[in-house]
DNA sequence: ACGGGTTCTTTTGTTACGTCA
DNA sequence: ATTGACGTAACAAAAGAACCC
């Protein structure tokens, strides 16, 4: 990949590299239109643009590209496309040969993307499906747009072709695999981070099972239970299920990595157990799941 | 109001090409 | 020079939304 991760603007919402990710999982199935809504991307953009593809109620972008100037000088070939029933994409009928019209290439795309008889655009089946590489420029400007907004309604897109000098079709392309890479990389994070999460949970379940062992061999010998501390790890807050910390007097409870306390193992000059309320020393907002506590 | 058809967009998966070690 | 891995442009299929009749 020529800009590699950086190059993909991956601040992703996860932000794994960083200590506490605001986690969000898009495991949901998302509508549509409305799914690739990227955190560094400006929300408000889908939302004026979306809902006005249809009335092509464009509005400038990027500084440089005006979308509202007259069809006359923004429209390229591709403009009658929309209208017309061969349009632009046409995924219906698969005819991709069709969807461009090739009449007034520029030279750039002559130069860049016609390599040889590149007359059809490498039609469905054909053999001569030529690739081009996007100019560093090109490639830098689309980032850039896809920074703004991850995804373009015809008339920018039309704009933005006409600026880079590429095909409309190549525009949308390139968006397409782009929000594709975004969200495979999106994926991979949160995968790797449920990963994590699933390790700590079940080093924390090893720990927890070990621990119940221990109780319950004590148990047994009542004249140890009597003389040990009180269990401070297994004092579980009914409303959050989150793990009390005692503030047991007894220097052996020190406080596990993951903030409950371990075992106090019973010695002979063990205290009795103080009842105590372990709630009230630990003000803890009730989250369902505080995934970030769990990791190291 | 409802249903069917059309058009266009999106996502997802795949293929083929370009680049680099 | 060859090759395999990797990134990515290009394509195809399926599904959804908006629009029209």
């Amino acid at each position: 990949m020529g800009e590699k991760d950086d190059g993909l603007g991956l601040s992703l919402s996860l932000g794994c590299a960083t200590t506490q990710p605001s986690f969000k999982l898009n495991l949901m199935p998302m509508p549509s239109h409305h799914n690739m809504q990227i955190h560094h991307q400006k929300t408000s953009w889908n939302e004026l643009f979306h809902s006005s593809n249809r009335n092509c109620d464009t509005r400038s972008f990027l500084g440089g590209i005006d979308v509202n100037i007259a069809p006359s000088t923004v429209e390229c070939d591709e403009e009658n496309g929309v209208s017309s029933p061969n349009s632009t994409v046409s995924s219906i009928s698969g005819k991709r040969s069709e969807r461009e019209p090739i009449g007034d290439e520029t030279e750039a795309e002559r130069a860049s993307c016609s390599r040889g008889s590149d007359d059809e655009d490498g039609g469905a089946g054909d053999a001569s499906r030529k690739k081009l590489r996007l100019s560093k420029e090109q490639s830098l400007l689309l980032e850039e747009t896809f920074k703004e907004h991850s995804t373009l309604n015809p008339k920018q897109k039309l704009a933005l072709a006409k600026q880079l000098n590429l095909r409309p079709r190549q525009v949308e392309v390139w968006f397409q695999n782009r929000r594709a890479r975004t969200k495979l990389k999106q994926t991979e994070v949160d995968c790797e981070y449920l990963k994590r999460c699933c390790e700590n949970l079940t080093e924390e379940n090893r720990r927890l099972q070990k621990e119940v062992q221990e109780l319950r061999a004590l148990k047994l010998s009542p004249q140890l239970y009597m003389h040990m501390n009180p269990p401070t790890t297994l004092t579980m807050c009914p409303s959050c299920e989150r793990v009390a910390v005692s503030s047991s007097s007894s220097s052996s409870a020190a406080p596990a990595p993951n903030g409950s306390t371990r075992l106090p193992m019973g010695g002979p000059n063990q205290q009795r157990p103080v009842p105590i309320n372990p709630w009230a020393a630990l003000p803890i907002h009730h989250r369902p799941f505080d995934a970030s506590a769990s990791r190291s």
